[in-house]
RNA sequence: GGCUGCGUAGCUCAGUUGGUUAGAGCAGCGGUCUCAUAAUCCGCAGGUCUCCGGUUCGAGUCCGGACGCAGCUACCA
């Protein structure tokens, strides 16, 4: 039995082909931030991501480059990993499936697979271009010709390869479901799954002939193990599956992939079935995000206005990026993106809201007291959150985000914390009290502070700069370390004799942390 | 073509096993405050829940159909 307290997360690997875009790295950030929750709720956690290297485009894309296909997918993978630094995403490990380990691992599970008779030999008949040198799927083939190749005539071509016996998984498949129903979410993916399979499954190739870029089959020197079969095998190849069986018993099943819905039967079919071919447990939950769409994008980009999403975190920072992403799309539906809608929810969450509450708490608590609430350890902290049950949406806002409904989770935060916040200053009105009552006004302020460390933690999984930012905004941290702070920290305020704005002050006020996003005035018709 | 999902306020979405005047945020409008990034706070307005039919004492919620949108249909998150 794996330790419980180990949490093993996954994302599904990228090609390399193109740079990262906004729905790989929607992905990421909702596989960071459950991943980031999880360790504040005392798992030890382990976040794997990875690109998928073994494709024949890989090899076609590195040659027309002029360069070898490891330097590419090198190359490549290092541009990835800067992009995914970029936006904070909380990673430990990064496969890249043309490392040796993830080779070993591949012939091991399928030599495994070979053994316990689940791979046979068949003829596989396929349109092969003799320009590209490759098969071609259907949705290559554009007017029965290969679009790169128009000219030349696709030719039928049978080959021998190896097929896996997916068909025999079937009813252990539906059975699994059956028993296990939050083994696929959301639930409309586990009922696509469930047709899918009860309509009939195919066994599928899982080898090719002839190529020398990818994985070669053990029990056969001439072919290479096809696509899938090798891209799903990162999950246990990255941590120690053929080469480090301690480590890999120690971690996997994985507690959830989080993949795109377009490669949920993969993963909720072929994938469950190859395992129970090689003997391994299940992973215990699949999750198939949906889908961002770019409409806003498109639509001005005919006007050359458009920003790519990609730069939106290289000029807001990637917290209002990861909040637009993980607020305004549910995770498991699909959301749109446009710049309109970005300075909307900028302005209004950001720079209105939170980034405010941070401006005016530390500026009066400099204004009035220089900075130092002395005998804040004495004070009672909890006036600004009476008549919220603190407890009840801790725990609530707990199961929502186990369950990645982010959007939910953050709009309870901001209804229910943030504006309790802001409303407490407007009805005890410091900026006032001050004049005639120093010391009540010092209540206020330690109320405030105490609001901020409450807020740092709520949205640490989410907004982790910003949340440090908040929290190191006074000197919790000298009783309380950030980096050990979880949600279990929250009713529990450290005790420290006087507090002090530790925050970096310009003329005695702070730097606000979202300068608002100036909307263009939109033309007029007239 | 087949399968799946969706269609609720200007925009983005909540609406639990069908049950009292359909909810929220943003945008809009009016007022208020001045600590703060002209932010906050209070209030107002805004919906024949795509359409047609059915089941029911009662339907946004269930059933059938129409229209529209999206995804998948076996190697793109």
């Amino acid at each position: 039995m794996r330790d419980p307290a180990v949490f093993y997360i996954t994302t599904a690997i990228d090609y390399p082909n193109s740079r990262p875009h906004i729905g790989t790295a929607f992905e990421k950030i909702g596989a960071d931030v459950q991943a980031r929750f999880q360790r504040m709720e005392g798992r030890s956690v382990h976040f794997l991501m990875g690109n998928d290297e073994n494709t024949i485009k890989v090899s076609q894309r590195a040659e027309e480059l002029g360069v070898e296909p490891q330097a590419y997918v090198d190359d490549m993978a290092r541009q990835f990993q800067d992009v995914w630094k970029a936006l904070e995403i909380s990673n430990d490990d990064f496969i890249q499936t043309s490392q040796e380990r993830h080779h070993l691992g591949c012939r091991k599970f399928i030599q495994a697979v070979y053994d316990a008779g689940h791979i046979d030999k068949r003829a596989y008949t396929g349109l092969y271009c003799t320009g590209c040198e490759a098969f071609k799927t259907d949705k290559e083939i554009a007017d029965g010709k290969c679009p790169n190749h128009p000219n030349l005539a696709l030719k039928e071509i049978a080959e021998e390869n190896y097929f896996f016996r997916l068909t025999d998984f079937s009813d252990r498949l539906l059975a699994h479901y059956e028993a296990n129903p939050d083994f696929i979410q959301p639930e409309s993916r586990r009922n696509e799954i469930i047709s899918l399979v009860k309509e009939g499954l195919y066994d599928v190739s899982i080898s090719r002939k002839g190529f020398t870029w990818g994985i070669r089959v053990p029990f056969d020197d001439d072919q290479t193990i096809y696509v899938w079969f090798d891209a799903l095998l990162n999950y246990i190849t990255a941590i120690g599956y053929g080469t480090d069986e301690e480590r890999f018993n120690r971690l996997w099943p994985a507690d959830v992939h989080v993949i795109g819905k377009d490669i949920t039967r993969f993963h909720c079919a072929l994938w469950p079935a190859m395992l129970m071919a090689a003997g391994l447990p299940l992973p215990k939950r699949i999750f198939g995000h949906g889908f961002v769409y770019n409409k806003g994008a498109k639509i001005s980009k005919s006007a050359g206005t458009a920003i790519d999403p990609m730069e939106v975190f290289r000029i807001h920072g990637a917290d209002p990026f990861r909040y637009y992403f993980m607020k305004e799309c549910p995770f498991g539906g699909d959301g749109n993106y446009s710049d309109e809608r970005f300075a909307e929810v900028y302005n209004a969450d950001f720079a209105n809201n939170l980034g405010n509450l941070y401006s005016r708490t530390l500026s009066m608590c400099v204004r009035y007291f220089g900075g130092t609430l002395e005998g804040a350890g004495s004070i009672d902290p909890t006036a600004w959150r009476s008549g919220l049950d603190l407890d009840r949406l801790v725990a609530e806002l707990r199961t929502l985000i186990g369950n990645f409904s982010y959007s939910a989770a953050l709009l309870k935060i901001w209804l229910e914390i943030l504006d309790c916040f802001n409303r407490y200053i407007q009805s005890t009105e410091p900026f006032k009290l001050i004049k005639t009552d120093p010391e009540a006004t010092k209540v206020v302020l330690v109320n405030l502070a105490e609001a901020m460390r409450v807020v740092a933690i709520l949205i640490k999984p989410f907004l982790p700069s910003t949340a440090e930012t908040f929290y190191r905004s006074f000197n919790f941290g000298d009783a309380r370390a950030w980096s050990d702070v979880g949600y279990a920290d929250i009713p529990n305020r450290p005790t420290i004799a006087n507090l002090t704005v530790t925050a970096p002050l310009k003329d005695g006020k702070p730097t606000p942390l979202f300068p608002k996003i100036e909307l263009n005035p939109t033309a007029v018709d007239v």
